[in-house]
DNA sequence: GATTGAAGATACGGCAGCGTAGCTTAAACT
DNA sequence: AGTTTAAGCTACGCTGCCGTATCTTCAATC
């Protein structure tokens, strides 16, 4: 919050004045929120001058969604040992591990305003969320049903979205991220009954 | 979409005039956004004065918070016949009805900017989502646990979450409310499951 | 070390929303 | 009918952001 860098008397060029310029406007949109997002807010947090902005950029949309096309698609889960319930919880907690970055804020203002920038909306879909899996819990699910530990048949799409969906809901209700004994809940209560495994019946009974 | 009505020369007081500016602020919202909202706006969609908007209230905001307040807490769903699986589908088609309206999309943007307009947020809850009961299945599980068809114990804050949670979830990916079918889905593959009723067994087996 | 190009600073007119003031006029009340 | 009250206009100076132009200055390149 201390960002509000003097000159600093070193002249910025490319990629050093891209990455602080990024830095910025995630920073910015998180702040005052999409529909105040202005140029010269960019500018002034960045430290740079607006006529750096509009050599690049034509409007404040679109130097945000260059910031999110930068953020790089993080590598997804892999569904590491025999341990269906831990790799869903970790799953999920990467979900939760992303939710807490600058970006993520960025993100849902985004997606609350898609009405007003379909573009941006499409574009972070396209590049972030499609990209890094999206699904966080289908890749595990995937995982032990071609192992035969769980019907295929069972995982839908819904399916495939509860465990996101509560997390979100959640977050939404509470506006704090789900801590490791509520991820263990959603998945013993919400996900793991779906896939036919307890809430009454010990994992052990799934294939008999 | 026509409403900028001309002055309609007849001149409007009282609960008539109070009428057309919340109905005005909440298409506002909907349209501009929270961050966006503003006193000349809502006085030209209203057709009145901005003099008039300023004589009650101080911001555009506390007009919106005047309009959600205005809004009835409308009544809950009553879990009628002996049919869990079809109260729990109406009971989410409550939810859909209501996310259709035009104040629910302004109760989206106040959530999405929870962070700028916390008083917004908080008034809210307090106002529409907890009289509303804000959780539709909850009502429903309830009534059934009550009468031993369901487990109580089972009826965890998680679980009665998974249905609101997943339509959020669709119309956020979708950006469209779901529909009959896919409520449907969402109460046989994830609700009614996290109660003890298959998809793999039937009903009946639920209690034996 | 000279050249080139982009970064940085400053200034501009234009527009939109702000909040207030002063006034006219219609509606409600007595 | 006369009075009171609020709704409706118009206009004001102020501020923030717009997008552009101009000029200086630093940093990379040759």
């Amino acid at each position: 919050m201390t960002e509000h860098e003097r000159p600093a008397r070193t002249r910025r060029r490319g990629e050093e004045l891209l990455t602080a310029i990024r830095a910025a406007v995630l920073a910015e949109v998180a702040e005052t929120g999409l529909g105040r997002l202005t140029m010269e807010g960019i500018a002034k947090r960045a430290g740079t001058a607006k006529t750096s902005l509009y050599r690049r950029w034509s409007s404040p949309q679109e130097v945000l969604l260059d910031a999110i096309h930068a953020e790089h698609p993080q590598e997804t889960v892999s569904p590491g040992s025999d341990d269906l319930r831990g790799d869903l919880i970790r799953a999920l907690r990467q979900l939760v591990d992303w939710m807490r970055s600058p970006s993520a804020e960025a993100a849902g203002s985004i997606v609350a305003e898609r009405v007003r920038h379909p573009e941006l909306a499409r574009a972070l879909y396209e590049r972030v969320f499609e990209p890094r899996g999206g699904r966080f819990t289908l890749t595990v699910l995937r995982h032990y049903a071609e192992q035969g530990r769980i019907d295929p048949r069972l995982i839908t799409p819904v399916v495939a979205d509860i465990g996101e969906a509560l997390v979100f809901k959640y977050a939404m209700d509470t506006h704090q991220v789900p801590d490791d004994a509520k991820l263990a809940e959603i998945v013993d209560q919400a996900v793991l009954p779906a896939v036919g495994i307890g809430p009454d019946r010990p994992e052990s009974a799934a294939k008999p």
